[in-house]
DNA sequence: CTGTTAGCGCATTCAA
DNA sequence: TTGAATGCGCTAACAG
């Protein structure tokens, strides 16, 4: 009997095509078409064409509840961002996104907004989802939210800050020495009175370890950042332009500005150009992430190079290596690079 | 009895906290303690209390897989775009993530990248994930793809483009219009030779509709757009930067360039930059989008206002209301705006 | 308002 | 290699 048509009498009231109206058309039990769908070379060649043929025909498509219901595993997995409306996580998000589809795995998103709170319940909502794994942006958080995940028994890693003595599994670099070496470069420039614009510190431990990076190469200059020199907003533009201004119109400005991230230091080279302050000359800007517009802005950016699409991918095939049951070795940190490009320069005399 | 301690005695084996531990915990039945979680009003104060305290006593988190097997609904919705490293989608998304989840919906994404089959392979996986709606960018893809999902019976919004006469609910804008009118506007300065850098037209009908638009208001002031003042490349600044040399080293170089995205105007405003050309003093460039960068650059650029955000957020309302029953009016076409800046101005004597 | 009874669609024992 | 039986955890009738 030849298997044909899409109205194949279904056994099932009505609706749904189910797993056993594939395996009556093909005259098999359920559970060998199971087999079929989970490990098909442990079916016989003819059955397993027949089997086959039955799916087309019906246009069978296997009920990813039940059988995350019966298998224990959803082929789901959950990240959750402080932001996905920008190019530095979208970059990380679609290398994730691209690596899980490629494994067979469906992601789950959410945004944070860098609230606590709302990460908080995105992970608890995706624990609920049934996710397999999961990627958090940065270390540090409330432990309910890793005694949560461990409670579900699921793998996790953090991601965008390498951590060789945490107790979590990091794909990401080390900000705080990033951030140093950027400082020591603009000490070598002859810089002494370097601002920090940084975004908000609370609750974002790569902010916070930028911040210590800086701190650090100021300590090994003999010097010590001052507090008028460390200005605090959200990441935008709009916030670097204010800071600029903020900063320039003090008695003493500083001859140099290191910028936390990259839209902080657009605000700022956008301002200075407004207002007739030479950058370099007058004022050096360097920054973080080396976004796409770094090398076309004029002058064009010194920023530490971050490996934003390395980490989505090295933090999709860490979870995806876990799952697939090889312990993967705890991910190396990733490499950054300085890149001096034309915002930086001498003091001006 | 008080209910305490996490480490109430479970009856299931070991791994799990089920609703049943609960409903043995708090001394109801199991039919009860799902009450409770799906229509609390529906339960007596006291028992439902003492269901809560069950709950937090042990850390019941209920299964996802077993609701949606139950109840036939995940609370996951998808949404395929054709990228979701930039800002442009990711506004979308973002606002399409929030308002999902303000509602209690949980949202899966995945990135096309432009491909018509990778798109099919997402839409197959997500409707396998058992996703209630979907959102597509679009409106022009496989009619096979619209078969799947009315198999699924779920509902589902195309976006990024309004359809009068479409069959399909579709939350966008008038590409056609909003170009045409750009383009009329660059007639009214009194451009007759107006050059298009467009994005690959295939399988994109947003650009295609904004191409129309262009010609139709070339056929309105009585010319037509010759083929060698119409460019094709993938987005990206890069690809921006060369149309801008390639059509600039034509014969007669057009007075006026339409960008079918923003990263290709900014492209070409900083080859310009670079090759001293005067923007708009020799040549005109205007462009579609409004992102965050337009207004910083400089010179400012012209251009649409696209109603990113509006779009994520409108598409999950339209979904939110279809899911939970009410057949909301097909949404009406969104406003776009366009914002003349510094980078167009009257053609060179 | 509450408990009892049945599955939802599949994977997975275990025998054969 | 295959089939029959069982249960994953929950919701949805239905009675009471």
């Amino acid at each position: 009997m030849a298997i044909s048509s899409e109205s194949a009498s279904k056994s099932s009231p009505a609706g749904r095509v189910t797993l056993d109206d594939v395996a009556h058309l093909a005259q098999v039990s359920p559970a060998t078409v199971s087999r079929c769908l989970n490990r098909p070379e442990s079916v016989n060649l003819e059955k397993r064409t027949r089997v086959k043929q039955a799916i087309q025909a019906l246009g069978y498509v296997p009920h990813g509840a039940a059988r995350a219901l019966a298998s224990n595993q959803s082929r789901m997995v959950g990240a959750v961002f402080p932001a996905i409306d920008n190019t530095l996580f979208g970059a990380s998000l679609d290398a994730f996104q691209r690596t899980m589809s490629d494994a067979d795995y469906t992601v789950i998103v959410a945004s944070s907004t860098y609230d606590p709170a709302r990460e908080k319940q995105h992970v608890r909502r995706m624990l609920q989802s049934g996710i397999d794994a999961l990627m958090l942006v940065g270390l540090a958080r409330d432990d309910e939210i890793y005694e949560l995940i461990r409670a579900h028994g699921i793998p996790y890693v953090t991601v965008w800050r390498s951590a060789d003595h945490q107790p979590h599994p990091a794909v990401g670099f080390d900000n705080c020495a990033a951030a140093e070496h950027l400082t020591d470069y603009l000490f070598s420039l002859g810089h002494e009175r370097i601002a920090v614009f940084s975004g908000i510190l609370a609750d974002n431990d790569r902010a916070q370890d930028r911040l210590a990076g800086v701190r650090k190469s100021y300590a090994k200059h003999g010097h010590k950042l001052a507090d008028q020199y460390l200005i605090e907003r959200p990441f935008g533009v709009e916030q670097g332009r204010e800071m600029l201004r903020l900063i320039m119109s003090q008695d003493a400005p500083p001859t140099a500005i290191f910028c936390g991230a990259e839209p902080l230091a657009y605000g700022a080279i956008f301002e200075a150009a407004a207002q007739n302050i030479a950058v370099p000359g007058q004022v050096s800007i360097a920054a973080f992430d080396d976004t796409w517009l770094a090398a076309q802005i004029s002058p064009k950016l010194t920023t530490v190079r971050t490996p934003n699409m390395e980490i989505g991918e090295e933090a999709a095939k860490y979870l995806i290596a876990t799952l697939s049951g090889v312990q993967p070795p705890l991910p190396r940190p990733l490499e950054t690079d300085l890149i001096i490009r034309e915002s930086t320069g001498r003091p001006p005399a």
